[in-house]
DNA sequence: AAATGACTGTTTTGTTCATTTGGTCATTTA
DNA sequence: TAAATGACCAAATGAACAAAACAGTCATTT
């Protein structure tokens, strides 16, 4: 047998889905550019969607990779949630393919598109959750609710990074990890 | 004279805003509902987004008011805070006008909607901001960034406000209240 | 002097139709 | 003979055009 067809498919869609999002990309276009036929494409993925979804599959595993990395247990709490977040929102910002994805989300609102960008958010939310309780566990935080928790500290980064400087100069690495420090776990209170 | 027509375009004019939104209100429309020629509302406005911006300045100040009123110089900076913004997004959430204008700026995107939301949301910093600053000044809350500080406090309520129910079950004023102190004021450090 | 609505140039909307697209399947290939 | 293919089809898309609706003006009316 000739080299991995499958992996040519994914190969060719991932940059095309990188380069012009998912209602732009063409099925014709993928068979084209991993020299297949486009029936081929459809022996191993029931259809554009499925092809998507495996994609965005991996990018998830990639995302949850980047996220373990950035823990280090001999680390506090809060300096890891810091690391993990800061790195998974950097990851983000950086990658081609959910660059691609977010615009196409937020501009077209594409259905595909925003399925698979609450798939992530979820991905996120429920690696957060974990540590969260975690650190209940082990004494490290005050005890409540991991799933809210989990959810106020993703907006705040979310804020701090996207939002923020929408309108305003962009806050350093260190001014996100003070005000998440300050904020959430030193209180405003006297 | 016979009665205001002015009065009578600007009510005209928020009633049909309130029921259709901006782009599918027309000049004629309102015209129509005010018992006026369309020329006339040319006398007192300039052009639509004029007429617009003039029922928009009267609900921010109306917003203005309900966040004053919410503000007992007797309590504390968090139950003051909490309050005032908790009525804002409550006023925002059930107000015709408002929620019309949120459905169009986020389903159509129209500029001059887009345009006045960010109004309304600096409007309601600006408030908040104000209030930071006091607390600081009185040694309520520790040193911050004002700025900042409202910007992290109006997210947050966004979040449980409005995010939170998006796919989950909606928090009791109770219950956000509670988190608010919790994470905001409280701290997550044990 | 104030109010008006017919008028105008522009934008939006509805419609048509040729092209493109996702997906199938009979044929080809190795 | 199993895997690969591309011609093919129904459905979706969008370009092009005509018709309608629109914001804003201004000569006329009140």
């Amino acid at each position: 047998m000739s080299i991995d067809r499958k992996q040519l498919i994914i190969e060719a869609a991932t940059k095309s889905f990188s380069l012009f999002g998912y209602k732009a990309t063409t099925m014709d276009q993928v068979a084209k550019i991993a020299n297949v036929g486009k029936g081929t494409i459809y022996t191993f993925f029931k259809n554009k969607e499925e092809l998507f979804d495996e994609i965005v599959q991996m990018l998830i595993a990639e995302m949850k990779q980047v996220a373990e990395e950035a823990i280090d247990p001999q680390d506090s709490f809060h300096e890891n949630v810091h690391r993990a977040l800061f790195q998974l929102l950097q990851f983000r910002k950086k990658h081609q393919l959910s660059i691609k994805l977010m615009q196409e989300g937020r501009e077209m609102g594409t259905p595909a598109v925003l399925e698979v960008m609450e798939k992530m958010e979820q991905a996120i939310l429920t690696f957060i959750k974990e540590e969260v309780s975690k650190a209940i566990d082990a004494k490290e935080i005050k005890p409540c609710n991991p799933e809210v928790t989990a959810f106020i500290m993703l907006k705040i980064y979310v804020s701090l990074i996207f939002d923020w400087e929408q309108k305003r100069e962009p806050l350093s690495e260190e001014e996100i990890a003070k005000l998440f420090e300050l904020y959430l776990f030193q209180g405003l209170s006297i």
